[in-house]
DNA sequence: AATATGAACAACCGCGAATAA
DNA sequence: GTTATTCGCGGTTGTTCATAT
């Protein structure tokens, strides 16, 4: 008898998300936060298992998420900090505020590999290929995990691939259409921007506090985020500034993510206009 | 213009760890 | 201590889009 799903998949939606959906996990959970990622679906009105909605909302719902191509600074990191970890992917994302395991990882498979393998470097153990046979028994006794970036002969000095990240960017800011409905991707990354500096100033942090206060062992997501820019506020004006500039945020992705024939969800602005 | 191929990324699957009963 | 449940992680697959032929 082999392992049980983790949910009852008959009925369930599987695929890309719509807008819709995503309006509704965001909803939810920015109202009432996580508990319980099982009861998720079922009390967000999704026909979603709670480990697809854990997913999504991970990798790309969370307003914390930083967005875009990386950076060549950050390839430099990512292939250090793999040299000394290896696959540990949240490990390596918990050292990039705003990234994904998910995110770095496709990067990594997708790019860095690459370019490490044209440098002639072997993306597993980060040595020379040519040499990895005849220096793999002795290396392994002395340095299991050598850096790309500790001896001369392995200082290579990574250059971001060319026009590395403009087309990820592109297609980041450009157009997204899911079931047939186009949209325009920008207006929502930009909405998800201003979002995320209101955040930074006032209430992301008090949000994330009562996150992890209701979660206790359950983390919300892999990236720290941090909560010395609230500390200037008192609990009033915290609260307050929270409500409202949540309040404007839901609203504003109401008239941006709504289409004909979407209906906007009526209990999640009751709860919140009950809250003030 | 049509088709093939490759790149990028979102999403799924299965396993192990942690926790609850 | 044992079993069941849930979550998180890493590997993999599927889909979409861009570019080459």
């Amino acid at each position: 008898m082999g392992r049980q799903p983790c949910c009852d998949k008959v009925g369930l939606k599987r695929g890309p998300w719509t807008i819709e959906e995503d309006h509704k996990l965001m909803n939810f959970i920015l109202n009432n936060g996580i508990h319980c990622w099982r009861s998720v679906p079922k009390l967000a009105g999704l026909l979603r298992c709670g480990k697809s909605c854990r997913l999504r909302w991970i990798n790309y719902l969370r307003p914390d998420l930083k967005r875009g191509g990386f950076t060549e600074m950050e390839e430099d990191q990512i292939i250090e900090l793999h040299s000394g970890l290896g696959n540990r992917w949240s490990k390596i994302a918990s050292h990039f505020p705003g990234r994904t395991d998910n995110e770095i990882k496709n990067h990594w498979n997708t790019r860095i590999k690459k370019r490490l393998k044209l440098l002639g470097l072997d993306p597993v153990t980060h040595k020379p290929i040519e040499q990895k046979e005849n220096t793999d028994e002795n290396t392994n006794k002395t340095n299991p995990h050598p850096s790309i970036f500790g001896g001369s002969e392995e200082n290579v000095e990574i250059k971001s691939l060319e026009n590395g990240g403009t087309k990820e960017m592109a297609k980041t800011e450009g157009k997204r259409e899911e079931n047939n409905k186009v949209i325009n991707w920008d207006d929502t990354s930009e909405l998800l921007n201003n979002f995320e500096m209101l955040c930074s100033k006032l209430d992301l942090g008090s949000w994330m506090m009562s996150q992890e206060t209701n979660t206790s062992t359950n983390s919300l997501c892999s990236s720290s985020v941090s909560m010395d820019d609230t500390s200037h506020l008192s609990m009033d004006e915290s609260s307050y500034l929270q409500e409202n500039s949540l309040q404007q945020w839901v609203d504003s992705m109401d008239s941006i993510l709504s289409w004909d024939g979407f209906n906007p969800l009526d209990q999640d602005i009751l709860f919140l206009e009950n809250r003030e």
